[in-house]
DNA sequence: GTAGATGCAAAGTATTTGCGACAAG
DNA sequence: CTTGTCGCAAATACTTTGCATCTAC
């Protein structure tokens, strides 16, 4: 798990120092999308020493570098995440901010075909649903 | 046109001042999801001496009332666009920056569908898709 | 040894807000 | 009249950056 981030920080040339192996360990065993304060604070407990200013820089070179998802949820803050081999997109609980992952092969498959017909190749795109929970 | 964000506002009992209709009008005639800080200059040009303050507290407000939509593509600032009745999402070209709307029923039934699955019943939604020109 | 990373605090952006003056209903 | 809005400038929230020091390779 936390070799992952690390093997890639090394396959993309990223120099691994000792706050970037934490902040990738600790963004490894986060499955809850952390705004910054909240990876700095993460962070901190692990290494004191660490400045929010470093956790700015290296979330924005992970993502630079392929590494983890950046997202503009509703609320201002970016918030960020591991990127795993397997693309999902993102279903949002607006009663309890809960985040449910999942994957639709139909939805992305369409998406390809909208971008097709206006003539342009897909090179991202962004999911988001926003739900409240059925009373049964 | 430029009727429909005042009708709006006033069945939604939301006062009709100066600002707020050259606002409206601004954002009726314009096409292109402007940001705060273009509509600012947009509306300046019929009164200068309406302040960027109140263009924040009015997209806020319109939001709020339903009558725009708020859009936080890449690029840090939130864009506004008239929230009409054909809903709409948006792929855009990552050279030019050009906005494409597009409607697809399809992906919107499976999105409920989705949603449904997981116990919700959807709210909201968001759909970008980013995208480069083929080149034929 | 050297290029690049870090910490700190200061500087930027984007957006919000307190307050006295003012306008809509 | 009275409540809510406006303009202004100050405040806030999030993120970036300059610089001297330090560290990975």
């Amino acid at each position: 798990m936390t070799e992952s981030i690390e093997k890639k920080c090394i396959s993309k040339g990223v120099k691994l120092t000792e706050q970037r192996k934490i902040i990738a360990k600790v963004m490894s065993e986060s499955n809850d999308h952390p705004d910054v304060d909240e990876l700095y604070s993460r962070v901190s407990k692990i290494d004191s020493r660490i400045s929010i200013a470093t956790v700015y820089r290296t979330v924005k070179l992970f993502e630079e570098s392929g590494i983890v998802a950046k997202h503009d949820f509703k609320g201002g803050k970016a918030r960020y995440e591991e990127l795993s081999e397997s693309h999902h997109d993102h279903l949002i609980d607006i009663k309890t901010g809960e985040i449910i992952e999942f994957v639709d092969e139909e939805i992305e498959k369409l998406q390809k075909k909208v971008a097709d017909k206006y003539g342009y190749d897909l090179v991202d795109h962004k999911l988001e649903l926003y739900g409240v929970k059925k009373n049964k």
